[in-house]
DNA sequence: GCCGTTTTCGGCCCGACTGTTTTCAGTCG
């Protein structure tokens, strides 16, 4: 079993034991193991190797005995007897909006139904009013709450959810008497999924903003509308949420709003060891609840002591450490990239020229472009036979002759690690290109130690520079290969191959954990956009968001080397 | 069930909103 298999076996019991209606924060604790298993960035069965796994935090005695037992027979009798208990379908019920655990066991209980259709038909024929502590509104907003859920497909895509953001911001930033909108929540750390978008304003009168929220074009449905929160809908089953603060509390506001839990929780401790309780509103002084207000975020670390640490970090990771010791990584930003290194023209599966993308690409600062169309065996893309790529560098020639200094190109390939491991090119023909770049695009479901191995084959040949979007996933549809990582790692650190952050939002691959954990491995690290159109080469931006989550440095990416450096890296490889 | 430079027992965030209520419970973030 990997890493997220468990954490979804521990999120089972979770929500099985919530409806069984088991002492809150026992269900809490295994919500908690099940979030660190998945965000580990190592193998578990690495640490049940060296039996460390209760150094992986929120594992303890009882769920490292369950991790154990799963790890060595594949089931858990204890699980198996929660399931004779609660039935296992009512974990889908606590999916629906609306419906929560109280709800789920009162009405699995008085109605002896378990599965969503049977809870459909009992909303239809109405015989979830009568319950007790139910009536008609709730069992009308169990029934829109079944339909919202059909139609959401989960967590939504960061490249999805921003810009409906800034949008939504956009509006919200001509009405009357705004004075700032901000996102905040996940949106504002920019992980790579969004579960709900959390807008936030300054505003000493909240009704006009309410108005015009509720009032978005394609809202479909007004979750709550109050004077401070309102919560609303679209057609795609997308919820956004603002709140809105007097100027004079939106830093504490703001901070507060954009999380994470575990990072305010340390936040919190600070402010109670100096005599001072922080809320959403203000700090209040313990001894007499006097209130100091903060307008900005930076106010609200300041009066604990703390530079501002960016959003990217509040992640409970060690930031507020790093920050209380001033040991703050200076983090990567857009303008430090000075190369794109995977980018695809009309030669393969790409939109323009390369000429055209070229000069795009300078536009926007970017100094060395690197064309790494398809090789031949991803037939579906028009990958390039190596006859094909003769004539390619004869147009590099003349796209370069145009375009002077103003940016360099290479002769790049993306080449496929095909299902048995090898390259889609001899070596000796790999080594005539300016760079290699090595990608998986298929059979990923392969068995985990073929699949790596895969991966290690492409690492350990030395005219392999940098590996492509290493795990293959889709966000948010598909996962990505199933590697060992650890493996993948120590791979990477023996040979210097560097590691990509594909920049593309539906990829994203290396993710912030694994890209933090090849940092402090020191393997070097390229974040490159994979841009197929000039758009994409905009897509730049979450990459970079990613490589922030990873408290990676400009020093650590290999597109922020000068044009000399990096090429010295490469003829260097070989 | 987890965790610990004020605790090995006793905490574990709590406020906003809604709905079913006559002062509160459930859900959500």
């Amino acid at each position: 079993m990997n890493n997220r298999e468990l954490a979804e076996v521990f999120t089972l019991i979770a929500d099985l034991s919530e409806i069984k209606g088991e002492i809150i924060y026992k269900t809490l604790a295994y919500r908690k193991a099940a979030e660190n298993l998945a965000g580990l960035g190592r193998d578990v069965n690495e640490y049940w190797k060296e039996n460390k796994l209760e150094e992986i935090p929120g594992v303890g005695k009882a769920i490292a005995e369950k991790i154990d037992e799963l790890l060595r027979t594949g089931k858990l009798g204890f699980l198996e007897k929660l399931k004779k208990e609660v039935p296992s379908s009512l974990a889908e019920w606590l999916k629906v909006p609306g419906l929560g655990p109280k709800k789920v066991g009162l009405i699995w209980k008085m109605l002896k139904i378990t599965t969503l259709m049977e809870l459909e038909a009992a909303a239809k024929d109405g015989k979830l009013r009568d319950l007790p502590g139910m009536g008609g509104k709730s069992e009308s907003a169990i029934l829109t709450g079944l339909e919202s859920l059909s139609r959401r497909s989960g967590r939504i895509p960061l490249g999805r959810a921003y810009p409906l953001a800034q949008e939504i911001i956009a509006q919200l930033e001509k009405v009357q008497g705004v004075i700032d909108a901000q996102p905040a929540g996940s949106l504002r750390r920019m992980r790579s999924t969004i579960g709900d978008l959390d807008i936030l304003v300054a505003a000493k009168d909240s009704k006009p903003v309410m108005e015009a929220f509720t009032n978005l074009a394609g809202v479909v449905r007004v979750l709550g509308k109050g004077e401070t929160k309102s919560s609303i809908e679209f057609g795609d089953g997308v919820r956004a949420q603002v709140w809105v603060h007097p100027p004079k509390k939106f830093g504490t506001a703001l901070q507060y709003a954009t999380g994470s839990k575990d990072h305010n929780v340390q936040l919190r401790q600070l402010a109670l060891d100096q005599g001072l309780s922080l809320s959403e509103h203000s700090f209040a002084k313990v001894k007499d609840g006097k209130e100091i207000f903060c307008s900005t975020e930076e106010e609200v670390y300041q009066a604990l002591g703390l530079p501002w640490i960016p959003p990217e970090l509040r992640e409970d990771r060690g930031e507020v450490q790093a920050a209380q010791q001033n040991k703050l990584p200076k983090l990567i930003k857009i303008k430090d990239i000075k190369a794109d290194l995977q980018v695809h023209s009309n030669w393969s599966d790409g939109k323009l020229t390369m000429l055209e993308m070229a000069q795009a690409a300078a536009k926007r600062g970017i100094k060395v472009i690197a064309f790494t169309d398809h090789s031949v065996s991803l037939g579906v893309t028009g990958g390039l036979s190596m006859e094909d790529h003769k004539k390619q560098a004869a147009e590099i020639k003349k796209a370069q002759d145009k375009l002077g200094d103003s940016i360099l190109i290479l002769h790049a390939s993306e080449v496929e690690i095909k299902a048995d491991g090898t390259l889609d090119y001899p070596d000796k023909f790999l080594a005539s290109l300016d760079l290699v770049l090595a990608s998986l695009h298929t059979s990923l479901r392969q068995p985990r130690e073929k699949a790596t191995q895969r991966v290690l084959n492409a690492i350990r040949n030395p005219n392999v520079d940098i590996i492509g979007h290493p795990t293959g996933r889709l966000i948010p549809d598909r996962e990505g290969a199933d590697l060992d990582m650890d493996a993948v790692f120590n791979a990477a650190t023996e040979t210097g191959v560097a590691l990509e952050i594909n920049a593309s939002p539906y990829r994203l691959d290396l993710d912030d954990m694994y890209a933090r954990r090849a940092k402090e491995l020191g393997i070097p690290i390229s974040i490159n956009t994979d841009a197929h159109s000039e758009a994409d080469l905009d897509m730049l931006f979450y990459g970079v968001a990613i490589a922030r989550r990873a408290w990676l440095t400009k020093n650590d990416v290999i597109n922020c080397w000068s044009t000399k450096k990096l090429l010295d890296w490469l003829k260097k490889r070989g």
